[in-house]
DNA sequence: ATGGTAGATGCTCTA
């Protein structure tokens, strides 16, 4: 009885979908969380994907955003495309989807999302980020009260800690790393919610994302910034956490590369 | 070295 669970940002599925498929043949994962689609829902690969074994439910945009959540096993309901807003308010743009897993053990809720990135900071883009992270906050925190297994897997856009980057002062008053954003994403774990990668693992220097520019990737100057974070019942679940460096050395490859938690459930 | 690259779009924005 296992379940595995990736995040991936893809940055355009229109352009990945070679690479995506081979790497969802080769890993399998039970479950995929996709971000940065750059697509609509009609225009999403549907059928590729669906060869492959998986159930597919996405919350697309054009140019911008977009998630998917990907599932061998069968999607019991879609319980959010969004992150709530005050009444009457919408969010134009597409980062969130929130699912019902039925894994070996029972319900597993899976949240597929991508968090803003927030540059230039400070300014309206940070704003929103800072926002964006106290509505995940609030949900976060109503899942809790459920006591189910609860897996928030996304591109998080934070640098948790020092050892996450290959040079601190380089990331100083950037969005992904300021103060502001260190409270936020620390406040969501105070809340009860573990990182998977720090709770299985833990190195200094690992990462899932290389900018294409400046030779970031042979270069090894990467951040750590794809999460997954665990409510109680899913930390206790958890087995280990990888990272795949093998997508982000391919022709034609994303910035991020694939991390994987495997979770007895 | 204040550059560099990639993707979608369409003479520019986002990352």
């Amino acid at each position: 009885m296992t379940l595995s669970v990736t995040s991936w940002n893809v940055n355009s599925i229109k352009a990945r979908l070679p690479n995506v498929i081979e790497w969802l043949k080769e890993a399998a994962p039970d479950v995929a969380c996709l971000q940065e689609l750059k697509c609509v829902d009609e225009a999403f690969p549907r059928l590729e994907i669906e060869d492959l074994g998986y159930n597919v439910e996405t919350v697309g945009q054009k140019t911008y955003n977009g998630v998917a959540l990907l599932s061998k096993r069968p999607i019991e309901e879609v319980a959010l495309r969004g992150l709530p807003l005050p009444e009457g308010e919408e969010d134009e743009q597409s980062r969130y989807i929130e699912a019902v897993i039925a894994a070996e053990s029972g319900p597993v809720r899976i949240a597929c999302l991508y968090l803003p990135n927030g540059n230039p900071a400070p300014g309206p883009k940070y704003d929103y980020k800072l926002s964006w992270m106290k509505r995940l906050h609030d949900r976060a925190q109503e899942l809790l009260a459920l006591e189910e297994p609860v897996i928030l897997a996304g591109d998080y856009n934070v640098i948790p800690r020092n050892a996450d980057v290959h040079d601190p002062a380089r990331w100083e008053g950037d969005a992904l790393f300021r103060p502001e954003t260190h409270d936020a994403f620390y406040a969501l774990r105070w809340l009860g919610y573990s990182d998977a990668f720090e709770q299985a693992d833990g190195r200094a220097h690992q990462y899932t994302f290389w900018d294409y520019q400046a030779g970031a990737w042979p270069k090894n100057n990467g951040v750590r910034i794809d999460h997954l974070l665990l409510s109680p019942r899913a930390a206790d679940a958890l087995e280990s956490v990888e990272i795949d460096k093998g997508p982000r050395g391919k022709e034609k490859a994303s910035d991020h590369t694939p991390i994987t938690g495997h979770f007895a459930l």
